[in-house]
RNA sequence: GUGGUCCUAGCUCAGUUGGUUAGAGCGUCGGAUUGUGGUUCCGAAGGUCGCGGGUUCGAGCCCCGUGUUCCACCCCA
């Protein structure tokens, strides 16, 4: 007999893990409805066309990709069965999503007539990367992304910002916002003369947090990029004081660049959104984010838990065109997305679950034999139809045991049923915290379960 | 994809320099208790020591390969 065992980096979960994964989607879901969102789905798998090229060729390599049907290597040639590169299209024409917003965008293209703009939804999927599994990283995870799409406005940003503040609130994760603008590192590049080298320069001072200064200038250097253009840099990197305060630094660095100044006031106008409405939660404006995504074009987004060592729970930004390579063009969209394995991790770790959960059963009937059986049938429906969580222990064996099935359940009420009670028209009902019991009518058994 | 690490009962783990028949706790099942759980006592079942090969008179222990777990890099939720 074989071993059985899931795949790496995929996780089973037992009826009290769900319970608590609930917790997270139910209060997710409720906020994103809160503020005006609807609910999609897509499929599983999508036409790998859709997929690649979307995630920059780190991202092609993660792609889960699914064989064909059929014999689907038929007619190759030699060569193409030798290379990898040239097999893999010839082989497989779908994949395992690897977000929510490729497909969204895919979505919005393709569903465009039945959608007005701005169009506000949410989806709670999994997503698949083939990637090492490791703390915090599955290769199965699932995404909860909301998405404004077809609307520039920077409300929109606020709003997501009220999101993450009210999301997190109600989980009581205490939590740290990090912000940035995609068009202020554009603006930087720009100022020191290497617009080519954007994507480089972004990925190196993303690593600010983790590897340091000087790390960073030697990993720029090993880019190409000139000692000048580093030097340039420093006072960038190392910009300190508030938000304000870095705005004001930032103005002066990037004072000849357009795109730059556009960065910076969309980030001021974002930021007196948000003293408008007291958002509560610290929002930190941090150069040294700049999040691996490359469709970002705006404002982006990361939030940090603060009392566990963990990566991003949540992250987003706005992309302007990402409809556009599927022949929209021109429609903006805004979003983000909480990551829930995560924020799963971070609420396990600080076991931070409400006490009571709602999934449980309120009431089991134990009996003692067949007719017993027959005769809860009808007091449990009318529990049911009154709302009340009960279930019947479907076999009549020893009390003993059925009264362990009470227990290791946590059920807080057990129904005892023997001929007495039957002939009574009663039953038994016991208190499983207190030991307490009585004979009860069904209207007697409602007012003290319910 | 690169480097390291772990693996012994359902779970958590002991296991001496390589030496007879591999142990414990928890859990499961049965009994003490024919209509009463969570406490207590007694008993039982449960293992190809990740898998494959090698060294040896003899391997859970040493060597090689491989899978898996966890960690770091890359990248990311």
């Amino acid at each position: 007999m074989q071993k059985p065992s899931i795949p790496k980096g995929t996780r089973d979960f037992t009826p009290q893990e769900m319970a608590n994964r609930n917790y997270i989607f139910d209060t997710i879901k409720e906020v994103f409805r809160l503020y005006g969102f609807q609910q999609i789905e897509t499929p599983a798998i999508e036409n790998l066309s859709t997929l690649m090229g979307k995630y920059g060729d780190e991202g092609d390599k993660l792609l889960f990709k699914v064989l064909n049907s059929g014999d689907f290597l038929a007619g190759l040639s030699e060569d193409e069965l030798r290379s990898s590169t040239k097999l893999t299209p010839k082989i497989s024409e779908k994949g395992l999503r690897y977000d929510l917003t490729v497909p969204f965008a895919r979505f919005v293209v393709q569903n465009r007539d039945q959608i007005s703009f701005p169009f506000k939804r949410f989806q709670i999927q999994p997503v698949w990367r083939a990637d090492r599994p490791q703390r915090g990283r599955y290769r199965e995870f699932y995404q909860c992304d909301v998405d404004v799409v077809g609307s520039d406005s920077l409300l929109n940003e606020l709003e997501l910002i009220q999101i993450v503040d009210d999301v997190f609130r109600r989980l009581k994760i205490n939590i740290i916002v990090k912000i940035n603008h995609r068009k202020i590192l554009s603006g930087i590049a720009e100022i020191i003369g290497q617009t080519d080298k954007i994507t480089d320069i972004t990925v190196a001072i993303d690593k600010m947090d983790k590897i340091g200064l000087e790390k960073v200038n030697e990993e720029l250097s090993s880019k190409g990029i000139s000692a000048e253009a580093i030097s340039n840099l420093q006072p960038i990197l190392k910009l300190t004081g508030t938000n304000d305060q870095k705005i004001e630094q930032l103005r002066l660095v990037l004072s000849d660049s357009e795109i730059g100044m556009k960065g910076i006031s969309e980030l001021e106008t974002i930021f007196g959104f948000c003293k408008t409405v007291d958002v509560e939660t610290p929002i930190e404006l941090d150069l040294t984010l700049a999040r691996g995504l490359n469709y970002y074009t705006g404002a982006i987004f990361e939030v940090k838990a603060l009392d566990v060592e963990m990566g991003s729970i949540t992250g987003g930004g706005r992309y302007d065109n990402l409809t556009g390579v599927f022949g929209l063009e021109g429609v903006s969209g805004v979003g983000i997305s909480f990551g829930a394995d995560r924020i799963y991790d971070v609420l396990n770790q600080l076991n931070l679950y409400p006490e009571t959960s709602a999934e449980q059963t309120r009431i089991l009937f134990v009996s003692f034999g067949e007719k017993e059986l027959i005769y809860c049938l009808s007091w449990l429906k009318y529990l049911r139809s009154e709302g009340i969580n009960a279930e019947i222990y479907p076999e009549p064996v020893k009390m003993k045991k059925q009264m362990t099935y009470a227990d290791n359940k946590q059920i807080p009420f057990v129904a005892i049923v023997g001929e007495i009670e039957m002939n009574a028209g009663k039953v038994m009902l016991k208190n499983m915290e207190t030991g307490n019991q009585s004979l009860v009518s069904l209207v007697e058994l409602i007012e003290n379960v319910r």
